[in-house]
DNA sequence: CTAGTGTGATAACGACTGTTGTCAATGTTG
DNA sequence: CAACATTGACAACAGTCGTTATCACACTAG
């Protein structure tokens, strides 16, 4: 039963590769439309006018479309993210203020991607998992990619990730807040705050490990 | 069908009240081990050795428990953080730190609080809303109980409430890597970093806000 | 003791779930 | 053309969902 042939000329594996993009961007409005539960092969499958069978010619399970998906829009993130802070001037303000222009952009011009980012903090079992690595990660990249915190040793490097897990938790906090409606603000001044905030930590905390 | 008469001495309202309240504290129990998708009427009702029947007695809906539920435990978060930042000296860090540590205390001492109020934030529907309104409280309680930020324009009360939604959401986010063992640290260690960061978002916010 | 109320177990309903299989129509290749 | 690969629609399975109803038993009130 292995699809090989070329079909409306295009090869087995370009079909099958579409096909899944389709299934994962489907998925993005699925969760985007009813949440977590209206992530459902049929459901999703409904949508993107495919039938079940190839769902499971890509993903073994729902968790793996879940997660691809998520996957999908959390590396956009940190992509863009990563590029606009090794873009910016050396400087602390600029850097912050780069990274989360550039992550919120991803956010703000697809609300699917948002509720993406925001279901998965929710998720049982493999998607929360995930969404812990991805944090942790995140955490990383931040602490490696701020020259302000480079050269910590073992016991600073637990607080700079404590203090990396609490910029991210904040800034999604905000993020959700403005994206929903509820706290009306521009972009600018979005950011302007977020990038105020982070400084504010980012230096108390260099400083309490200098002392 | 008017439930009215006394039953093992047990008056008809206050066995209403104390299936109405197992109900509640076995959704709880769901929302730990299983998730949001592991609260069914079905569920809750076996687990609490209670029938549909009784279900439908006290709630409409499974929103309706769900929000119960979460409300149990806000409140109680709310409650007892108020309770301790009243009673804190009249210092800004001694008062953060009495509020936080109060507020850790309850989720630290019964993970399936800690899960629904994390469950909550990404809920779809009715949960969702309601925790949107949760958290505008929260902010609100935060810039109204502390001094520092008393005495605010309106201009300034949306960057406090900016500001209140960051320091939560940051919270959280730690918390919810303690709770999870992903990092490691005393409950004395937490209340410092956390203690430590608010400050720092605070006073700046307040130098930002005169200047 | 009798009549009536409260309780708990169980069944039923249609709808949806994940998953697998069948079958006709459509496209490609010999 | 004939032979085959690929597609899409549909059925089937057992399971769970929300919701309502039924029935026997435990208890209380008179």
């Amino acid at each position: 039963m292995a699809v090989t042939g070329a079909y409306r000329g295009v090869s087995a594996d370009d079909r099958r590769a579409q096909r899944r993009g389709l299934l994962i961007d489907t998925a993005l409005d699925c969760l985007h439309a009813d949440g977590l539960a209206g992530v459902s092969v049929r459901a999703v499958c409904a949508r993107a006018r495919l039938t079940p069978r190839y769902f499971y010619e890509s993903f073994d399970d729902l968790d793996q479309l879940l997660l691809a998906s998520v996957d999908s829009v959390v590396d956009e993130i940190a992509e863009r993210s990563l590029a606009a802070l090794a873009a910016a001037p050396d400087d602390l303000s600029a850097q912050v203020r780069a990274a989360i222009d550039a992550g919120y952009g991803v956010v703000a011009t697809d609300a699917r991607k948002a509720s993406a980012v925001l279901v998965a903090a929710a998720g049982h079992g493999p998607l929360r998992e995930r969404r812990h690595k991805l944090v942790t990660d995140y955490a990383d990249l931040i602490i490696d990619g701020l020259p302000l915190l480079n050269g910590l040793g073992l016991a600073e490097r637990r607080t700079a990730r404590t203090m990396a897990l609490f910029l991210m938790g904040g800034a999604a906090e905000v993020i959700e807040a403005v994206l929903s409606g509820r706290l009306r603000m521009s972009r600018a001044n979005l950011v302007d705050h977020l990038t105020r905030m982070w400084v504010a930590v980012l230096s108390e905390t260099e400083r309490a490990g200098r002392a």
